[in-house]
DNA sequence: ATAATGACGTGAT
DNA sequence: AATCACGCCATTA
């Protein structure tokens, strides 16, 4: 059975509305979800979701670094980014 | 109820 | 620019 907290169900909602082109960190994430401060647990939720509706690879770190990536590493989150034209 | 975990953030070195 | 130590939060892989 799966437990979908409403943090998780926030999270997905906010990065799902994140348009091409575009980024935000995984700070702005939470905080617009709702519960700031809780970047490093946005960082959980990115890492279990393989639902491909959800544009993970467009949320990165406040610091300029581009991050994680469960589907292909980071070579391939900033080659993604690259092509919508993020970077 | 507690401890461990981690696709983070920030300030200090 | 690159580490590091800590703090932070929700979840428990």
């Amino acid at each position: 059975m799966s437990m979908k907290s409403l943090f998780v169900d926030r999270v997905r909602k906010v990065v799902r509305s994140i348009p091409r082109g575009k980024t935000m960190t995984y700070g702005q994430v939470a905080r617009v979800a709702g519960s700031s401060g809780a970047a490093r647990a946005v960082g959980m939720v990115m890492k279990n979701n393989y639902d491909p509706t959800v544009p993970c690879h467009r949320v990165i770190r406040a610091d300029g670094k581009i991050g994680d990536y469960n589907r292909g590493g980071r070579e391939r989150k900033e080659q993604l980014l690259t092509e919508e034209g993020a970077l």
